[in-house]
RNA sequence: GGAGAGGUGACCGAGUGGUCGAUGGUGCACGCCUGGAAAGCGUGUGUGGCGCAAGUCACCGAGGGUUCGAAUCCCUCCCUCUCCGCCA
């Protein structure tokens, strides 16, 4: 949620901001609908102020053996006049609150701006693609072939865009999240494990809904939800709360598998893991003193990449550009790993810089003696388990199919150096 | 799932229809006292909306209702605890 402020005194900003992003909303209502709520409240404080005085006489006429019956019912008209301004009031904070929470974050003075996905800019790259030298084969053809990766079987058990991984599969998806969680408690993040299933509120908080409402899960006749992201748990454990400030920052880590259905996406990346309505991430969640998140993003960014260079993977990070970065990020670096077996870089990570914005709509403070303020969030996947597991069968396949386990796995593969037939 | 008891400010805990946004205690902050500290004494100590401000309104798990007036009464929901059942 962006602050009401900056509509009020800034207006252009956010219509600049609509532009650069390619959003169509229409803010045309803001200003009437403020206004008109404004007014409301000051006319119904006003009446119930003079509710309250009046009432309290009424209390003491009783006890003086008085009657009060012309004052009361003077004042159960006002009860009723309160009534319905309240109404009034209730239904233009509702529209208002609508409007406001379908307003994207305010981007980064350093955010690129541009129309889409072509407009972003690499800032880094690490690594060379290798260099075969043989016919090389892509992940699904590579894990059939291993028997670590069945998709036939997923798909009797549930439907598309489901995997069963086996023996050593399931074993490096085991490795790859224990691998992820040690580097980033040798960063200082706390592990932490959370529910999968989270309420609405949850939901609201970290700004799924009311946006993306039809991409999640839903259980059956609950206000429970699968969770997209740990970040919606992990993000929520402080929702209505303040954090000392002597306390920031906090860092989490949190595995979790992820649900999404992906709703939006038929037809796309079909093949393999790249895109399945179930998968396993660990996710980076801080929360920092707001003059530090600038600072933070970029830590949080070369937190996750450590996890790419220690497995021996190439990649690039790109800056997202202002029609390409998610709805409440104010910045957004992507990391993009190197997939040979479709010769192209593919997100792996995605570490973004909220600012306020989900603090202000979840509610997330710090307080220090007289001092209290919105925190800043930020989140990166550290990463994404299944690309990862992607990647790693395709650059460090062999000629003969097999599998190179890279050294910094190898302890968590008991030993074990390559997968093979 | 069944039966019962509860949810009040940072914490403990009073309050069962009216000067209660809420007694008291603990904690915390500041001041006095002290060589310094402890103890003691004094003062202060929630969040949010509206308002230039003075101030005002809302909030006692959440939402509805009754009433001139609700932390207090009624209804629905959520959560916690105890016992029983069931289960990993």
């Amino acid at each position: 949620m962006i602050d009401v402020n900056i509509l009020r005194n800034d207006f252009d900003a956010v219509k600049k901001m609509l532009t650069d992003r390619g959003s169509s909303i229409d803010l045309t209502a803001f200003s009437d609908l403020d206004s008109k709520r404004r007014q409301l409240i000051t006319d119904s404080d006003k009446l119930k102020s003079e509710r309250k005085s009046t009432s309290k006489q009424i209390g003491m006429m009783i006890g003086k053996g008085e009657d009060p019956a012309e004052i009361k019912a003077r004042v159960a008209k006002m009860g009723d006049r309160i009534k319905e301004m309240d109404s009034e009031l209730a239904q233009t904070e509702e529209e208002l609150n609508d409007l406001l929470a379908g307003i994207p974050n305010i981007l980064h003075d350093t955010t690129p701006i541009g129309a889409g996905e072509d407009d972003n800019v690499e800032v880094d790259r690490w690594g060379t693609p290798r260099d075969f030298g043989f016919e090389i084969k892509d992940h699904v053809d590579l894990g059939t072939a291993l028997n670590i990766l069945d998709f036939e079987t997923a798909a009797k058990l549930t439907g598309a865009r489901f995997a069963l991984l086996r023996g050593d599969g399931a074993r490096l998806e085991r490795a790859l999240i224990n691998f992820m969680i040690d580097v980033h408690t040798e960063q200082g993040y706390e592990e932490v494990l959370p529910p999968f299933i989270v309420n609405g509120d949850s939901m609201y908080g970290t700004g799924q809904f009311p946006k993306m409402k039809e991409d999640v899960f839903k259980l059956e006749g609950l206000n429970y939800y699968l969770i997209p992201t740990a970040e919606v748990p992990v993000t929520n454990i402080h929702r209505n709360e303040f954090i000392e400030e002597a306390r920031l920052p906090v860092y989490y880590q949190a595995f979790t598998p992820c649900f999404r259905s992906e709703a939006g996406a038929h037809g796309r990346d079909t093949r393999g893991l790249i895109r399945q309505h179930q998968f396993n991430k660990v996710e980076l969640v801080k929360f920092v003193h707001p003059e530090e998140s600038d600072k933070e993003l970029e830590k949080l960014r070369n937190d996750a990449e450590e996890i790419l260079k220690r497995l021996e993977l190439p990649y690039r990070v790109m800056a997202l550009c202002s029609g390409d970065i998610s709805f409440a990020a104010a910045k957004c670096y992507d990391l993009e790993v190197w997939l040979p077996g479709q010769g192209k870089y593919r997100e792996i990570s995605s570490c973004s810089n909220f600012r306020d914005f989900q603090a202000r709509r979840a509610r997330i403070r710090y307080k220090g003696g007289k001092k209290k303020g919105l925190v800043h969030t930020l989140n990166g996947s550290g990463l994404a388990v299944g690309r990862t597991l992607v990647a790693l069968l395709e650059n460090h396949q062999q000629s003969d199919g097999s599998i190179q386990i890279p050294e910094a796995l190898r302890p968590y593969m008991n030993g074990k150096e390559t997968i093979s037939k």
